[in-house]
RNA sequence: GCCGAUGUAGCUCAGUUGGCCAGAGCAGCUGAUUUGUAAUCAGCGGGUCGGGGGUUCGAAUCCCUCCAUCGGCUCCA
């Protein structure tokens, strides 16, 4: 017998021997039904591998991601088992459960698949599905499994059987399919109901552009067909919010081909909600002690050269702009750290100067790989939110503390309610790759370790993900229907203090090099208003948005009252505009909600006469008459109780 | 950069066995209408069919090339 624990901490024996499955039955049936994987002692189990010794047992149904990944990673198998047998000969590459679904990298031989023969593979699979295939597991050795697919064929699945340790390799098997897996999977296909195929796309073998390019297709699956309309409403969703639709029907940005790829066109109403944005943050930053200051877009090659720039970036980036000055030569701003050094250099520091906050909404330029670019998220010119803080090594955390308020206040403020904090530290194992003492490391990610503490922050660790300069803490937000997205970083560095030969005086008399700290809590302008279009689908906060109220006359009789209205608006600093069109009073209101403008004030014969507006509030209808009185104090009500 | 797809009016999109002057809706302009909470009516103007080259009696349609966009891969100081 073996004891089996419970996450609840209740204790069962069983026979030696026993399936996950069988365990879940011995509980309810129902659970049998809805159990999908399991986890023995943390590792994820099949449901019908036998336990063999005691130890904890998770069962997992589909809200637990062990659940998920196994139903998508099999579905992946179901996948490949249908590609099998529409396309005879074909050769497998990885397939792996993703974040929403799984994918299967597929080398066709000469043939192609298009999005027209998903559809074709879908019904394949849900019939394949209905067949209730068993996926059974059978250890292999390194040598039988390397015989197997030499004899197929697949040169893929050898290479990846080669890099594997014998005793470890398993097989599992659904129908006529079997693959190369350490799984664990479902106990069957017949749990998996409803089937996407959702986008192909080439993908480099072992993601080395210098190897071949498989045909990568992505699919999602659900156990319930609901769940797959749910996941198709959504995505609709999404489409509809997409910063780059929306950009272009608010009238907020735009690119030419003839200006470059990547270098976004701020139109007006853009222009005017990314510098509402800036002195959001100016007036945070200068609550806070951040000194502005304003560096050139370009800088001699020497100053990147200097902070090591250039030896790393300058072969993949925008060259060298030359002048008639013989060996003279200089390049956009890839980042704002050098010259922020530079300043910090332009006069001794004392250890009582520290910290040193220089803020400044710095434009730089990168070069990015043309198929990377994506909207206002990815461009190859954009203004950071940067500040650098230069202080000694002993306010390292107070000053982190510091940087994570200014981010969640932000973060609040444009009801961003979820997020996590990412911290980046080294890789243990590879200590060579990182730049600094193992001692000034040691403090630096204990500092961010404690300030994410200390404010109570939701924290992943992520070990090797730290730059080679210092570790760092990132900002991931939920978005409104639940995509994340990385927005803000705080990156500690030891690197540019020490090639920029920054110093500062301390009580002692003597020399000290500072600890410097990179800060961006938007992370650039343009991504964060792409973020922020995305969050609020275009309807922006009352304070932010740039067109506050549109005044509707009725019709043109009412004109003259209309811009009384508008002046008097606009003297208490409401952003109103008039529609005096010849349009229907339906038509107006029709586009004007469509522009997501937050009020629309209808006026016409009774309103001239008492003085008053009917307040129409955006996606809500009619609120009412009220005096112009009664509605300004109701938008500065809205926006002072965001703001304060 | 690589693989695949796409590119027709300001916007959304029709238009392939290659064949009269390339279409629609919305937007725009002109006029009528003077409107009470999500599209008033009529008329008019507008297109190098992404650019360039080629095949053909004839190209939006077929081929080559370049550019841009989209979905991925790789990358992201």
């Amino acid at each position: 017998m073996i004891d089996i624990k419970f996450p609840d901490g209740s204790v069962r024996s069983y026979e030696k021997g026993i399936t996950p499955y069988k365990i879940a039955e011995s509980i309810s049936p129902r659970l049998a039904s809805d159990v999908l994987a399991a986890s023995f002692n943390d590792v994820i189990y099949d449901l019908e591998r036998p336990l063999n010794e005691s130890g904890s047992l998770k069962l997992h149904k589909w809200e637990d991601q062990q659940a998920k990944s196994t139903f998508w990673h099999s579905s992946s198998h179901l996948m490949a088992e249908a590609l099998e047998a529409l396309y005879p000969g074909i050769k497998f590459g990885i397939g792996p459960s993703i974040e929403n679904g799984f994918y299967y990298d597929v080398d066709l031989g000469g043939r192609t698949i298009t999005e027209g023969d998903l559809k074709a593979i879908e019904d394949k699979m849900l019939e394949l599905a209905r067949r209730k295939e068993s996926f059974v597991r059978k250890d292999v050795s390194k040598e039988e499994a390397l015989r197997t697919y030499t004899e197929k064929g697949d040169e893929y699945k050898c290479e990846l059987i080669r890099d594997l340790e014998d005793g470890t390799i398993t097989f599992y098997t659904n129908g006529g399919f079997t693959d190369l897996c350490r799984g664990p999977h479902l106990r069957d296909t017949s749990v998996i109901k409803a089937v996407k195929l959702t986008s192909i796309a080439g993908a480099y073998w072992r993601g080395d552009e210098k190897r071949q390019m498989l045909t990568r297709i992505y699919g999602i699956t659900f156990p319930k067909k609901s769940m797959l309309d749910e996941y198709l409403a959504l995505m609709e969703e999404a489409k509809k919010r997409d910063h780059r639709k929306l950009g272009k029907e608010l009238e907020l940005f735009t690119f030419s081909s003839r200006v470059g790829q990547g270098l976004p066109l701020w139109l007006p109403k853009g222009a005017a909600l990314r510098e509402r944005l800036e002195m959001f943050l100016r007036k945070v930053q200068k609550a806070h002690g951040y000194l502005p200051v304003i560096t050139p877009h370009i800088g001699q090659k020497e100053l990147y050269v200097t902070s090591g720039h250039y030896a790393k970036y300058g072969q993949d980036s925008f060259r060298p702009i030359t002048t008639p000055q013989e060996g003279e030569e200089f390049l956009l701003k890839p980042m704002n750290c050098p010259h922020h050094c530079e300043i910090y250099r332009s006069k001794p520091r004392s250890y009582k100067d520290l910290p040193l906050r220089f803020a400044e909404f710095g434009t730089v330029y990168r070069y990015e790989q043309s198929g990377e670019l994506h909207g206002l998220t990815r461009v190859r010119g954009f203004t950071q939110d940067d500040a650098h803080i230069f202080c000694r090594p002993d306010q390292l955390k107070e000053e982190f503390c510091k940087v994570i308020d200014i981010v969640l206040y932000i973060f609040k403020t444009l009801s961003f309610d979820e997020y996590v904090a990412q911290v980046s530290l080294r890789d243990k194992t590879n200590r060579d790759k990182y730049i600094g003492t193992d001692e000034n490391w040691e403090k630096a990610e204990n500092a961010i370790i404690e300030a994410a503490a200390e404010k109570g922050l939701k924290t992943v660790v992520e070990y090797g993900e730290a730059a080679f300069y210092g570790p760092k803490l990132d900002f991931m937000v939920k978005d409104a229907i639940g995509r994340k997205w990385q927005l803000g970083t705080i990156q500690v560095d030891y690197n540019l203090p020490e090639r920029f030969e920054l110093e500062y005086i301390g009580a002692d008399d003597k020399r000290y090099r500072p600890v410097m700290i990179h800060r961006a809590p938007f992370g650039s302008m343009e991504r964060f208003v792409a973020v922020l279009i995305e969050h609020t689908g275009g309807k922006f906060p009352l304070w932010l948005t740039p067109e506050q109220a549109v005044v509707l006359p009725i019709s043109e009789k009412y004109n003259d009252y209309a811009k009384k209205v508008c002046e008097f608006l606009n003297n208490y600093d409401i952003r109103a505009s008039i529609d005096e069109r010849n349009e229907t009073i339906g038509k107006k209101i029709r586009e004007n909600e469509l522009k997501r403008i937050p009020f629309l004030l209808v006026v016409g014969e009774q309103e001239e006469a008492e003085g008053t507006v009917s307040v129409r509030r955006q996606g809500e209808g009619n609120k009412g008459s009220m005096s112009m009185d009664a509605f300004v104090s109701l938008v500065n009500e809205e926006i002072n109780n965001v703001t304060k």
